[in-house]
DNA sequence: TATTGTTATACTCTATAACTATA
DNA sequence: TATAGTTATAGAGTATAACAATA
């Protein structure tokens, strides 16, 4: 069909869409996105906002939806039907906060722990096959670019 | 300062969601989409799918849906929407082809021209401040790690 | 019978707003 | 009066499916 891709560098005033950074990243996001929500869901039955409550309840064990929120980077609509999906699925608990009645701790019950446990080397392993791809140097511009432009755009640090 | 926040590394069984990769790149993929989306939308007028259906047809000045959308990576749906938009703002015309009645040549208008001109040293400036905060070996890095990521998950080539 | 492109419809995702129960 | 969290509702955005015109 159409010959695609390029000698494109060549007039820096033109703009190649496949060129362009912003586009990219959108686009390798969704797919590593796509990529990984179908294992999530097939393997171990979790939507993504499930997911990332997970493992943010997981990794500190008792934490608030609000805390959830702000560092899953969720709204909080968000958060509340997550948590609600997990509670059906007896994967997290739901206790009353001793200080604060309005707030509820969120723990993981021994079933959502050890589907955590499975999880966690799961996805580092994905991870992992991700980066493999990739020599050390290319690794490390990589990883330090993304901590650049997070701080460019503010978006760490919660 | 290159202090980039880990003591994540520590370790290797535990995921924390701020140093998981896939979770960076969406995020961070959100953040840059939602700024261009608003400068494209407040500057130009102009949606996601429409810039990307302007720049496509831009860029070789000719070219049918089909090739916009294998190109943009668009559905077809998305790209019938956005065209009819932009003709609408009559920035794209639609031609009738000589070889194939069901196809329509896409060409800018006059107008769309003219943003299309205004807009590309717009976007491509925005590109350069995005990189600007990363160093040579960072920028080599980020774009070689992009290309390997692409190719990994048969992005590229249309 | 397959393909280009359009349109209608449905679905997913997410946010806004309104609400409750606290503080 | 403000906050944590929930629920109802509405709005994007996008895909599926049905369609018309052509190959």
């Amino acid at each position: 069909m159409v010959r695609p891709r390029k000698s494109a560098a060549a007039d820096p005033t033109a703009l190649r869409l496949e060129n362009f950074v912003p586009f990219r990243l959108n686009r390798l996001a969704s797919a590593v996105s796509e990529h990984l929500s179908e294992i999530y869901r097939t393997r171990f039955g979790l939507e993504i906002p499930e997911w990332r409550v997970l493992v943010t309840v997981g990794q500190r064990n008792d934490c608030t939806a609000q805390f959830v929120a702000a560092s899953a980077r969720m709204h909080k609509t968000r958060v509340s039907r997550a948590v609600a999906a997990l509670t059906k699925k007896k994967l997290i608990e739901r206790a009353a906060s001793a200080d604060d009645a309005r707030e509820r701790h969120l723990q993981l019950t021994p079933s959502g722990r050890r589907l955590y446990a499975a999880l966690v080397p799961f996805a580092l392993e994905r991870e992992r096959s991700l980066l493999a791809c990739l020599d050390e140097p290319q690794r490390r511009g990589l990883i330090a670019g993304l901590t650049r432009l997070e701080r460019f755009f503010k978006l760490t640090g919660v």
